[in-house]
DNA sequence: TTGTGACTTTAAGTCCGTG
DNA sequence: CCACGGACTTAAAGTCACA
C-alpha cells in the first residue's frame, strides 16, 4: 500500500469525522484549498511540514496521519 | 517541538539502534548518502515518500518516525 | 463543495567533491 | 563514518479561473 494512498485516505476520513470542508481545513492549516483536494486524489507526496500542519488542524498527531489500519498485516 | 526535529531524532536513533550507517540506509532505502545526513541535520522537510522509504530500511512503520514521546504534553 | 488544468516559485533530492 | 559544500534536476508548494 502507497504511503500517499495512506495519507490521503487518513485525512479525508479525518477531516470528515472533525465535520470540516477542504475549505474549512485548508484555512485551519494555512494551506490552498486547491491543494488540500490534490493531496486527497493523491497528485503530491506531501512533505513532513505539510503533514504536521495538517494535523495541527485536524488537532491530530502527525503520526496518525500516516497510520496504515493494517500495519500489522502489511509488515 | 518541529516536526523535521522529530523526525531527525527518530531516524538517528533507530538507525544507530539498527547498527546502521548513513550510507547503509541510503543503500537500503534507496536515498543519496548525503541526504540521509542532511534530514538528520535537519536541512531538509522530507516528503511522505521519502519517510515510507526509510521506514521501510529500518524495518519501521512510517508513522513510528513521526512519533512524539510527549505528543500528549504538546497537543 | 469539490475537481481540474495551467502556471510560477520554492524546496526536495542527486551527484560530485572536501576535511 | 560523517559534516559540509556547490551545482544540478525534479517534484512539491502555492495560487488562479473555470467547470
Amino acid at each position: 500500500m502507497e504511503i500517499r494512498e495512506i495519507f490521503a485516505h487518513n485525512l479525508r476520513a479525518l477531516r470528515k469525522t472533525k465535520g470540516l470542508s477542504q475549505e474549512e481545513l485548508a484555512h485551519e492549516a494555512g494551506l490552498d484549498r486547491t491543494y488540500i483536494s490534490s493531496l486527497e486524489r493523491q497528485i503530491y507526496g506531501a512533505s513532513i511540514d505539510v503533514v504536521d500542519r495538517i494535523a495541527k488542524g485536524l488537532a491530530v498527531e502527525a503520526a496518525d496521519l500516516l497510520r496504515c489500519p493494517e500495519a500489522e498485516a502489511t509488515k
